[in-house]
Formats: structure tokens, C-alpha cells, sequence
DNA sequence: ACTTTATATGAACGATGTTCATTTATAACA
DNA sequence: TGTTATAAATGAACATCGTTCATATAAAGT
């Protein structure tokens, strides 16, 4: 009935997203063009918007890719039921990923939803994944009828490990410190789970 | 012996920036342009190449005259050498700032400098006055001879408020919690300090 | 062979940041 | 009072970008 694809459309997007890997691996994540992803998957530039809705969603795409390879690796991590090493554990899978993954992983930092839109809903759902994990990490710390402080305090960590990913990801760490990016991420590991821990014996003195 | 300048370089400077805050606050950051902004000001493009080095230059000095209006709101928060009150009130201070500036203070985390370049001095010293404020605050919760610990510790509460922050600025606050930055924030604070006075009873359990 | 139609193209458009030869205006000099 | 030197200001031109869409291509159905 027509003229037949030399490949299915999801063979097209799947090559599309490994010719911006490459091409963000060779010329960084600044140089990702719709004009070089179609070049190196020897395409032309209209074949990537039959594919996607323009550049924002093609790099959405690579996006969502490495948060499912991020997360498998953070499932993989064992729990013990001792949040200390759980969260330790957890933390260095998560640095061993940043560092095998760099400049795939600083992409994710570089997406800005434009002014007031939402995010696709797949995100959201990757995010809640996430903090599954973590709830399940942290459940010790927490009596049965916590729930809600459980969910508090894993957003906490959640944000407050995001300051340190968003300054690496960006290159901006070291005017902060001069620590590695590993002792400063388990030393924020270990100042959320001393104030965890401490739930109760401290009143707020506000 | 020249053509006089209708404005001083000084005075072309500030006029630059202040017509680019004309432009932000009208048409948002991302619309801000080499073109509109030498419009806006009633010059034409060439004489912003001549003020600044060019638009990033441009943005990283609007930056600087924002961090230094915030800087000038914290260092007025008053120190009363309870660090629960004092990390409070500078926090409130900080909130009132952003909610009375909102897009000034989300461009400063939209600027990315280019892969593997230094910031400039002035950015870091800046940065330096506000770990400055924030070590006074926390000074009672250490010892005299726990210079270091203290350091550290002003370090991690940056980075962990910098997760509100730049999750807030670009307006991803509210896929990770329901709450408002105002109590995320505060309830941040809340956890650190509980995380400190927890020093030493709690021993790392790596 | 002819028609149909999904697939793929790439010229064209309107922006962008940036450059720099050119113009403009005036202070200093003759 | 011309004349000139020169700082200030210009804006056309360039390369590049994301995006669009009329057109070309090639295979399937008749």
C-alpha cells in the first residue's frame, strides 16, 4: 500500500536516542542538535520530528532512559533493614552510575520544563519510584502509625540529596568545597539519618 | 579629542541590566535577548558587545547585583545565638526575597558556565559571605576547637537548602511534595539542626 | 503499468549570539 | 572657524539554531 519503512518506528527512535548518546558523548551535552542526531543516525532533520514532537522531547526521551537505567541499579541494592547501611549502599550504587553515566546523568539537570507546564506523567511516576525505595530503606526508623513522617522524611533526603546532585551536575560542587562529591553525599547521608534518629528527643525551639 | 558618550560606560552598564530586568520581568527568562534588551534600552546591539563580553556575561552580572540584594536582606537578620531561632529567621528572610523576586532569583540557576570553565572570583567570594552569615548562626552547637566540624557542617546545610532551592526555581517543588517551599524549607532546617545537636550520641553505624 | 500512500527529504523561515567595517558626533587642534 | 583625530555607536552580515511543510521517493495494491 506504500512505501515500506527501512526501519519501524521504534527502531528509528531507539536510534535517534543512541545517536544523541553518541553524539553527547563526543561533543558534550551543550552540542546536542537536532541536526547532529539526524547526521549520525544518518537521517535528515524532518525524519527526527516524525519521530519526536521537536528537541525537548527527544532529550525527555534519553532522559527517561537513564533514570530506568539509574533505577535499576538502585533496585538492585540489598536491604537489610538497617537504614545506615541500606542508605550508604544505595548512595554508592547511585555513585558508581553518576560516574560511569556523566554526562548522560548531567543531562537530567539540564532539562527546564518550559514556564508553567507539567511534566509527563512517566516522570512522576520514576520519581515515586524512587522514593519507594528510599521509604523502604528508612521504614526502621519509623513506628508503624509514622506514615506520613515516614513520607516527609524521605522527600527530605530526596531534596537535600538533589542540592548535591544539581552542584555536580553542573560542575559548581567545588565552590562549595573541596571535599569529592562521595564524602560530601554520605556526609549528607549521615547528618539526615543523625537527625532521624534524633526525632523526638529534640523539640523544635522555634 | 572624541565623540562624547551620551552615558558613562557606568551608566550604560546600569541601564543595560536594568532594561534586561525590564525584559524578565515582562516577558520571563527565557525571552531574555541580546536584541531585546539593547532595544529595550534604546541602543542597539553592538554597544552591549561593547559594555559586556556578551550574554552570558551580561546575565552572570545581572546575577551578581541579585546575590548582592539578597545578601544585603540576610546580613540584617539578627543574631541572637540561638541557632534554632537565628536559622529560622535568616530563612524567612531568604523567603521573602524570593517571593518578592521570584524570577531574578530563578535566572541565577539557570546560568550554566561552559564545561570545565572557572566562575568568576566575585561569585565565589560572594558565596563566601553567606557561609559566613551561616557559621555565625551555628557557632554555639560546636566547640571552640571544632573549626572544621563547623565548616562542614555550614557546607551540607548550603547544599541541602540549595536542593529547595533549585527544585523551587524551577518550579519542580511540587512533583516531589505537596507541601509549599515555605514549610519544606523550614522543615529542612529543622531536620539539620536536629542532625547536629544529635552529634556524637549518634555513631556512625557504616 | 498505474495508482496510492506511507516514508523520508531538505530548502526555507524566523530567531538567535556574535563580529566588525562603517558611520557619527564632538573635543582638540590649526 | 574649519579641519582632523578618535571614541562611541551602529547595524548589516554571518553562522547556527529549532521548526515547518511542500515535495520527492519507493514500495504495495490493483
Amino acid at each position: 500500500m506504500a512505501r515500506t519503512a527501512k526501519h519501524s518506528r521504534d527502531e528509528l527512535r531507539d536510534m535517534a536516542l543512541a545517536a544523541a548518546r553518541a553524539v553527547i558523548a563526543e561533543q558534550g551535552t551543550r552540542n546536542i542538535t537536532v541536526r547532529a542526531v539526524a547526521a549520525r543516525m544518518g537521517y535528515s532533520v524532518g525524519t527526527i520530528y516524525n519521530i519526536f514532537e521537536g528537541l525537548e522531547d527527544l532529550i525527555a526521551g534519553l532522559n527517561a532512559e537513564t533514570l530506568d537505567a539509574l533505577h535499576e541499579v538502585l533496585a538492585r541494592v540489598p536491604v537489610t533493614g538497617r537504614p545506615e547501611v541500606d542508605l550508604h549502599a544505595l548512595l554508592d550504587g547511585y555513585l558508581d552510575f553518576v560516574t560511569a553515566n556523566r554526562r548522560n546523568w548531567a543531562m537530567m539537570f539540564e532539562a527546564r520544563l518550559p514556564e508553567a507546564k507539567a511534566p509527563p506523567a512517566w516522570y512522576l511516576e520514576k520519581v515515586a519510584q524512587v522514593f519507594t525505595l528510599l521509604g523502604r530503606m528508612l521504614q526502621p526508623l519509623f513506628g508503624a502509625h509514622e506514615e506520613a513522617e515516614l513520607t516527609r522524611a524521605v522527600r527530605l533526603l530526596w531534596i537535600g540529596m538533589h542540592g548535591v546532585w544539581s552542584l555536580a551536575a553542573d560542575g559548581k560542587l567545588f565552590i562549595v568545597t573541596d571535599d569529592p562529591l562521595e564524602k560530601t553525599a554520605h556526609d549528607m547521608v549521615d547528618l539526615y539519618l543523625a537527625g532521624l534518629r534524633a526525632r523526638g528527643n529534640t523539640k523544635a525551639r522555634r
